[in-house]
RNA sequence: GGGCGCGUUGUCUAGUCUGGAUAGGGCGCCAGCCUUCGAAGUUGGAUGUCGCAGGUUCGAAUCCUGCCGCGCCCGCCA
């Protein structure tokens, strides 16, 4: 019997790359580098290059060197289990595995680790903090912020299956001007009677205050007076806003809650600016050479970091970037230099937390309150601060002030997630002009359950609204997730309604549909039980296929946290992998339940074929968890 | 002025970091497949100067240089 393992495709490869690296006396490094993808299974499983980079040092042409070792090739595989056989074609070798082994070591995993199969350790005992999606409390979501908070959620998922410890921050200003325009605004309005979704409301609101912002100059006033009076905790003006923020962000919950977006902790601007935090990196960052208080010149009075003792910025006309204005007020990059301080645990926790609300998870989200009880947010290795590509520039302002205090490494693994935005035909998603409306993350969520509504029906005409519903509003949150998740993050993308809600070819609801189909076949033969299983007679196409799919899941996930690696405008994150993956495998299994018959085949053969029914069934649904799109059994 | 991202078929896009075998998909279009585990499926077909021009290499969508188009960023703002 093969033994299991937690990732078989990583167990065939060492296997094939300590046989080449045997064969062709090179170091296992090198030969991993020349493993690749045959771009054609008739050309085997697994292909190297190793010849073409031994050409030159060993005076021979690729094609002779892979010939003269194909017999000792040949010999070696042999007496490994796992490959079927080694061929040459030119240059390559290609590597073909054994259908039937492999079969027996994937399946056989999958259904020892069920649920947990695609969890992985490699980055285990580290602790992540993801920070996403910041949205103000003073609108609904748009669509845009939808991408924020998905590609957020599902990194914490990723990340905390590959061994992450990954915890869930919420940034809310609650300070901005944003804020003190609308409370100018409800200090003169009517207490609204109507049932409008409260922050849909406050949007209109917003938009309202803007013309009569931009055309009179003591309103513009008035509402300066109001943003200072808000920094005193105890005027009218911050009691009405701690109400209407706290509404708010109920409110935008709401939307967060029906994607599947949960969080650990809510970090608030108020709490920021009186918790002491800013009095105490302050001191801390005049205790460095590198951030001064200037006496002279435009920025007198304002604390500054001086960025021309980095190679980079080392010939700036003005290397002075301001932390804390002549006033004494902290600027957003000093005040997001002292939070990340925080983050990394070199700044003590210096908030007190009380329980925002408790959330359809069951789990508790915490948030910063002044009134609240002393905690302790601990240390972090690695912050992810999911932030649109517009503001690179700003956090790399911030990674780079904490190099320049002397925190290099905590300046290394500080992220930006830089995503592209979310564009409409010829407009850009604008809060004080109102283009959002008709495009909240609430009415994309509502038209995308009224479509999926008919198709369910179609389908489903017999059964009651409870199924109906349900599904439908199962189809729509997948359908909006995957469309976020599948557009590579540094790509713009122009919200059409025809493709973000297209649920046919490579969406969700295909995927939730495969996995219904596998259910289905799962129920039909339920409780049967089976002896003497033999795995190895899964060795068709269309079965190998599949196998080999689903032996890369743990794989996959790997790759995708791996390849986070900073760039110049941020890091990286390949979320449209996993989504591509999941729609591969789905595609294979759709092939595969074309052409392999599993209740109607022979007795062995339909208990081979049922088992990797079920390793199928597991994988894509491990798959779909660590995307946030719902598991649906019937549709 | 300086910097960053994007440019792949009618259309949307993967692949670019780490060069390798006929550039993969989706939508749309054309022609098949439901008395057979659910057709939100599947099989086949047509459609490409990988923005342009050079260069490096045995080999370039991928690396380098220059250019073009689109978007974005460079405040004691927020």
């Amino acid at each position: 019997m093969t033994e299991s393992s937690t990732n078989p495709w990583k167990t065939v490869r060492q296997s094939v790359v300590k046989m080449l690296s045997d064969v062709f006396c090179v170091s296992q490094d090198v030969v991993a580098l020349s493993i690749e993808k045959p771009p054609d299974s008739a050309l085997g499983d697994l292909a190297s290059t190793i010849a073409f980079s031994l050409a030159k040092e060993r005076k021979n042409s690729p094609v002779a060197i892979v010939n003269e070792l194909l017999p000792k090739l040949e010999a070696v595989a042999a007496e490994d289990p796992l490959i079927k056989e080694v061929k040459t074609k030119g240059p390559y070798v290609n590597i073909f595995l054994d259908h039937g082994k492999m079969a027996e070591l994937t399946v056989g995993s999958v259904l020892k680790y069920a649920g947990t199969y695609g969890r992985s350790e490699e980055f285990k005992n580290q602790r992540a903090l993801i920070e996403s999606p910041a949205v103000n409390p003073s609108k609904p979501w748009h669509i845009g912020h939808a991408r924020n908070a998905i590609l957020g959620d599902t990194l914490c998922n990723i990340l905390d299956w590959v061994g992450y410890d990954a915890v869930r921050l919420d940034y809310i200003n609650d300070l901005g001007l944003q804020i003190a325009q609308l409370i100018w605004k409800l200090m003169q309005v009517e207490e609204d009677g109507d049932d409008t979704k409260y922050d849909h409301y406050l949007g209109h609101l917003y938009v309202q205050v803007q013309e009569t912002f931009d055309n009179s100059e003591s309103v513009q006033e008035e509402i300066r007076e109001v943003s200072r009076k808000l920094e005193d905790l105890e005027s009218p003006e911050a009691k009405l806003s701690a109400k209407m923020v706290t509404r708010c962000l109920k409110a935008q919950c709401e939307t967060s809650y029906r994607l599947g977006i949960y969080h650990d902790y809510q970090v608030w601007e108020s709490a920021i600016a009186h918790c002491g935090i800013l009095e105490i990196a302050q001191k801390m960052m005049l205790e460095s050479d590198n951030i001064i208080r200037l006496d002279e010149g435009e920025k007198a009075g304002c604390i500054v970091a001086d960025l021309s003792v980095i190679d980079e910025f080392k010939d700036m006309k003005d290397p002075y970037k301001i932390l804390f204005r002549s006033d004494g007020t902290r600027t957003y990059t000093g005040a997001d230099v002292a939070l990340q301080l925080w983050k990394f645990g070199i700044i003590d926790d210096p908030f007190k937390y009380s329980i925002f609300e408790k959330q359809p998870n069951d789990q508790t989200v915490m948030r910063t309150d002044l009134q609240g009880k002393k905690g302790n947010l601990g240390k972090f290795d690695i912050v992810m601060n999911v932030i649109g590509s517009r503001q690179a520039h700003p956090q790399k302002m911030v990674y780079t002030i904490l190099d320049i205090l002397g925190y290099s490494k905590e300046s290394d693994n500080s992220h930006h997630i830089a995503y592209e935005f979310v564009g409409l035909e010829n407009v850009d998603f604008s809060g004080r002009h109102g283009t959002w409306i008709g495009y909240t993350t609430d009415d994309v969520l509502d038209k995308a359950t009224e479509l999926a509504r008919v198709e369910v029906e179609k389908r489903n005409p017999d059964e009651n609204d409870a199924f109906k519903n349900n599904v439908a509003n199962q189809v729509a949150i997948g359908a909006v997730r995957y469309f976020m998740l599948n557009a590579s993050p540094d790509r713009q993308i122009t919200f059409r309604w025809n493709e973000a809600l297209d649920f046919n070819g490579d969406a969700a609801p295909y995927i939730q549909y495969s996995h219904a189909r596998a259910q289905r076949i799962m129920e039909k033969a339920e409780g049967e039980s089976v002896s003497n299983l033999d795995l190895t007679i899964l060795s068709g196409d269309a079965e190998f296929e599949l196998v080999k799919a689903i032996a890369q899941f743990p794989e996959e996930l790997l790759e995708v946290a791996r390849s986070l690696k900073k760039n110049v405008w941020g890091t990286s994150f390949t979320s449209n992998r996993i989504t591509a993956y999941a729609y591969g495998l789905a595609n294979l299994f759709s092939k595969f339940y074309d052409s392999c018959p599993v209740l109607k085949a022979e007795p062995d053969v339909r208990a081979s074929r049922l088992a990797l029914v079920s390793a199928f069934k597991m994988t894509i649904a491990n798959c779909l968890i660590v995307l946030g799109i719902p598991v649906v059994n019937r549709m």
